[in-house]
DNA sequence: TTGACAGGCAACCAAAAGGTTGCATATTGT
DNA sequence: ACAATATGCAACCTTTTGGTTGCCTGTCAA
């Protein structure tokens, strides 16, 4: 889960996770001219991050190499972590609401 | 929104707002004493990096700050990041199988 | 008043992250 | 065959990150 939110963490590879999901299986240079100004060698090692979190699956045809979207660890995370912070929400803005209305005296 | 992903990229940071989670308003020391191994002042700049991103709030009392879990930012996060990629589930999910039948022939 | 306690600030350090350049390899079209 | 295309690999560099240590400030309690 680790290697998921640290891939997560940069905007680039962000951008290429919003860009595969609007048009899934791009090559790496489709993928390269979206990140105007960085080279066809940073957007690689992104992809890289994001296979070896699982984030997206690559198929090879020919030369060149297919890159999918692959959603479910995204879906694991806000299932197990993010939904218990969820259905706490309310809870933590009322004790929030408390603390700060209290410090107000 | 990058702020509130690069907080939640570190597990000592996760691990903080877990604990406030099932303890909310705790002091920096009680924190502290969770995360073994690690000096306060570490701890005290991974809670600032979940304060600047709007993660967690605090109140100070006497001497002591209290900290608080703000799960504000991580819902928007599911609401407008995450929400759009399950949404997209299936699609991308099938997307993925008929390239990995394709590449067995 | 004077320790002890809770926390903040700043300098410093090692490791990781993000990026670049240069070169190698494999595939394709002519 | 050969030139162009698509990608891979490795060394290198700079900035950011996660952590430490040392010291300073504010607050409480005896």
């Amino acid at each position: 889960m680790d290697l998921v939110f640290k891939a997560l963490a940069d905007a680039s590879r962000r951008d290429l996770l919003d860009r595969l999901r609007a048009d899934n299986g791009q090559t790496l240079n489709q993928l390269c001219a979206g990140l105007s100004g960085m080279s066809r060698q940073a957007v690689s090692k992104h992809l890289a991050i994001l296979e070896e979190a699982n984030l997206i699956a690559t198929v090879k045809r020919g030369r060149e190499k297919l890159h999918y979207l692959n959603p479910v660890p995204i879906h694991e995370i806000a299932e197990r972590w993010i939904g218990k912070f969820e259905r706490t929400r309310l809870d933590a803005l009322s004790d929030l609401k408390k603390a700060l209305e209290s410090s107000d005296e």
